[in-house]
RNA sequence: GGAGGAGUUCCCGAGUGGCCAAAGGGGGCAGACUGUAAAUCUGUUGCGUUUCGCUUCGGUGGUUCGAAUCCACCCUCCUCCA
């Protein structure tokens, strides 16, 4: 259920209440793929640095350990000891990113594992059945990400597809749903509108979905390769057509400044494994501007990331230990800096729900977007 | 004292007459990363006025049109024998 409580321009500031909980939006989701913040990050770290909704990877989590040891584990939520909202994403990615390992059919994709290259079959059923036995609260539908460029003539014929999928991802959603033995009867279920960088095929594919029964739905394919003046118009284009009602998930964004760029569109949800990745990298986020923790220029630097922040590592440590432990490969490095992005990345979203609370939004929008994803000046 | 072996650019290490400012690794420096096959990948790492010039392969001298590579002597280190 969601709610839109405040409104400025596009922008919403909503609460989307799911089984395990309500969700302040606009909102970002941290990504815990197999389970687990890469970096060493745990369900309770995720608490303590603000996450509301932990999301997680249907595909890896069916080859390891396998959804069916998720689900005689008590489900996901109980397997990871996160209580809170959850998010499972369907394999619809995979499709893109190992597009090298696989073949796409009207029935499915047929994958060659990334792990041991045995043959596995998902389609729309395949994925619900695993989503519901990882027991999220927001199974995401099957869908086919496609890469960019394709032609336009590919591109429609895979979102008629994906259209198709949806259709067959909510009646099987229903049913599980209904079986006496699910792990969570109330999961919710979210479409995702493709279309590539094609707006009319995206708006016309938006339409079509918009009809069906969804719980939210999702912006798909964005934000892989293409520029990025090109995503905010295939938002600007999908938006008006997408129910006021429910909540719109933009998948797999992005920087900083995108997300505040996508609330100014009327985005809600949000996702992103750049903060994290990043984070193990050495690229880490203030509130002036990102800083390469492993530049020499830190080597002696007594401050903490930044000065205003409240995460574990700033509480405690200079940015001279944090880059020592970088450049020496120690895990704690790694684990700290995760930390460190992804309180930031939810905090940003906290100052940006209070913006919108406060009427504010666009003058946070000036003095922020864009400063956020480039280096410190100095 | 005797017999062998070795000294290469920040480090390890390849190179035995021209295609060598010198492979490869490490380390250093910098960059990339957007629903995670990523604790990964890329670039760079003698100097300069940079389609070219200069200095460099333990030292000095020599052979040669040309030397990290061949010769002589010297220095240093390692192994074995006394």
């Amino acid at each position: 259920m969601f709610r839109v409580i405040k409104q400025e321009g596009r922008a919403r500031r909503g609460e989307f209440t799911c089984p395990h909980g309500t969700v302040q939006t606009p909102v970002f989701m941290n990504v815990g793929t197999q389970g687990a913040i890469k970096g060493a990050v745990d369900a309770h770290d995720l608490k303590e640095i603000g996450c509301q909704v932990e999301l997680s990877n249907t595909y890896h989590l069916h080859l390891r350990p396998g959804d069916q040891v998720v689900k005689a584990m008590g489900g996901l939520h109980r397997f990871m000891d996160w209580d809170g909202p959850m998010l499972t994403d369907s394999g619809g990615f995979q499709v893109f990113s190992l597009s090298g390992l696989r073949k796409i059919t009207e029935e499915g994709v047929t994958f060659a594992s990334h792990i041991d290259g045995r043959r596995i079959f998902m389609g729309p059923e395949e994925s619900m059945a695993i989503q519901s036995n990882l027991g999220s609260d927001i199974a995401m539908a099957f869908d086919e990400c496609i890469e960019n460029p394709s032609p336009r003539e590919y591109v429609e014929r895979s979102v008629d597809r994906t259209t198709r999928w949806l259709e067959r991802c909510i009646a099987e959603h229903r049913r599980l749903n209904a079986l006496p033995d699910c792990v969570n009867p109330g999961q919710m279920l979210f479409g995702i509108n493709q279309g590539g960088t094609y707006g009319d095929i995206r708006q016309r594919h938006m339409e079509q979905i918009a009809q069906l029964d969804c719980d939210g739905f999702a912006i798909g394919g964005l934000a892989v390769g293409e520029p990025t003046q090109v995503m905010y118009e295939m938002i600007d284009i999908v938006e008006p057509c997408m129910p006021q009602e429910k909540p719109r998930y933009l998948m797999g964004v992005g920087t900083p400044s995108n997300i505040i760029e996508a609330v100014a569109r009327g985005v809600d949800f949000f996702d992103c494994v750049m903060p994290a990745r990043n984070a193990r990298h050495g690229k880490l986020y203030t509130w002036e501007g990102t800083i390469n923790i492993k530049n020499e220029k830190y080597k002696l630097d007594p401050r903490p990331i930044d000065p205003t922040c409240t995460c574990p590592a700033c509480r405690s440590f200079s940015r001279a230990y944090l880059r020592h432990l970088l450049t020496s490969g120690e895990m704690l490095a790694m684990r700290l800096a995760v930390l460190h992005n992804l309180h930031f990345y939810n905090e940003l979203m906290a100052r940006i729900r209070q913006s919108l609370e406060e009427g504010t939004f666009e003058a946070f929008r000036s003095a922020y977007s864009g400063k956020l994803d480039r280096p410190v000046q100095g």
